[in-house]
DNA sequence: CATAATGATTATGT
DNA sequence: ACATAATCATTATG
């Protein structure tokens, strides 16, 4: 630290033209009279103005020579007070700035999206596991996946190394920062709370580059997205198996046609393994909801529309079911126009309609568990054989034959079916359902 | 080529 | 999270 007069003298013109200052380095006395004092803070602040117009060694030089002089603590001393009073007066101005709602909207996206969440199944490798993995079935749909799989994580990987890069930029910056800052403490009053405002200051800076960086890869997300979604929604028809077997769930299901998770999922395997060899089908558990989603609002749009349709997989399935219970087939009595309307729906609920007697008969309710499912299944594919074969096999007049609202009460899964009051139901419903009952 | 059929998506509600 | 309703976009059909 003393170097002082090394250096005064290793640069001779240091002080030139400041003799003042080498004469108070020296001069242990200065301070004795006030008029030399003011003279001498004079002095020394009139140095710290003009300091920049120095050439670098002679900054220095002076830099070291003013840190040196016997003032110095006191004036420090001083400074820092009042460093300390002006910041904190400062600080009520930027306190906790609220959290940028763009920013939340990028990073949920971008969360949402699979970029910055927590690496779900990797990289490239992951890719090629998951075609590898479902190439099994529907081997152009995977592919179509895979391939946009691929590219997001590509997008993931860029987004985070890049990311990473920036953070640690970031780090690193401010910790240079605050180092020269710490530094500078000894010579510049610096109160921590400068710091960390700084600190502050620099993280901002470089979010807000982060902020550029979420934005274009939300962009590019986007961009990914869009082009995959419009991919996919290049329909392709399902197959008739799989039609088939979707319609022949749908319609022994008719009063309850919501599958569960679990039947989802047989229904697309089954519709997938018995074509996926053709290399067609691939339904997957959302296409099976898609699906009975439009089969539910298109039939109950349009009921009539869908009798026949509705009446060849009831007998379908009836024969399968039912086949045992042979005296069910009292086909052969057109006569009677089975009123019971029934067709579409009923409701489940427990509002003691007329089909309640059904549902107390199996247990107790739908939600009972599987023979009441049974049950209810075979009752609907009864009343459709029933109607069927009452009616004929095609033409219009089919369609006639039972108003498909009938009962339904309050909205079973339907609220109000088209009126269709065309039908003409003349006779009791007592017949089928004394049928069902047994 | 117009139109129906159909799978997928979106908006909205619960 | 799931259902519905409306709508979009593609495919099948006459």
């Amino acid at each position: 630290m003393d170097e002082q007069p090394r250096l005064m003298h290793s640069h001779g013109v240091g002080m030139a033209g400041h003799p003042g200052l080498a004469q108070h380095m020296q001069d242990g006395t200065a301070g004795t009279d006030g008029e030399g004092r003011k003279q001498d803070i004079g002095d020394i602040l009139q140095q710290i103005m003009t300091i920049t117009d120095q050439s670098l060694d002679e900054a220095q030089a002076r830099k070291h020579a003013l840190n040196c002089h016997r003032m110095k603590p006191a004036l420090f001393n001083v400074l820092c007070e009042i460093k300390e009073k002006t910041v904190l007066s400062i600080r009520g101005a930027q306190e906790e700035e609220p959290p940028d709602p763009q920013l939340m909207r990028l990073d949920n996206m971008l969360l949402a999206e699979g970029v910055a969440g927590p690496e779900k199944g990797g990289g490239s490798a992951a890719a090629a596991a998951a075609a590898a993995a479902t190439g099994g079935i529907g081997a152009d749909n995977s592919a179509e996946h895979s391939d946009y799989r691929a590219k997001l994580s590509q997008i993931r990987q860029i987004y985070h190394t890049e990311l990473e890069k920036y953070e640690q930029a970031c780090n690193e910056f401010t910790t240079h920062v605050m180092n020269l800052l710490r530094e500078q403490s000894r010579t510049r009053p610096i109160s921590p709370k400068e710091i960390e405002r700084m600190v502050s200051i620099i993280h901002r800076k470089f979010s807000s580059i982060q902020m550029q960086l979420k934005q274009s890869t939300c962009e590019a997300v986007m961009i990914l997205r869009s082009r995959f979604l419009d991919a996919r929604r290049k329909r392709r028809n399902f197959n008739k198996q799989a039609t088939e077997i979707l319609n022949e769930y749908f319609y022994s299901h008719l009063s309850n046609p919501y599958p569960s998770e679990e039947a989802k999922e047989e229904l697309a395997k089954k519709c997938g393994i018995t074509v996926s060899q053709v290399r067609l089908g691939f339904l997957t558990k959302l296409s099976v909801s898609n699906w009975f989603g439009n089969k539910r609002i298109r039939y109950k749009k349009n009921i009539s529309k869908f009798q026949e349709e509705a009446n060849m997989y009831a007998a379908r399935t009836a024969v399968n079911a039912t086949s045992v219970s042979a005296h069910g087939s009292q086909a052969n009595s057109p006569s009677t126009p089975n009123s019971a309307g029934s067709a579409g729906s009923f409701n489940m609920s427990n509002s003691g309609d007329l089909f309640m007697s059904v549902q107390s008969l199996n247990g107790d309710s739908y939600q009972g568990g599987q023979v009441g499912a049974n049950i209810q299944s075979q009752v609907d594919t009864l009343r459709h054989v029933i109607s069927q074969t009452g009616g004929y096999s095609d033409s219009l007049a089919a369609s006639q034959m039972y108003s498909p609202q009938g009962i339904n009460t309050n909205g079973g899964w339907q609220d109000a079916p088209t009126p269709s009051s065309v039908t003409s139901p003349t006779e009791g419903p007592g017949s089928v359902h004394s049928d069902t009952s047994n």
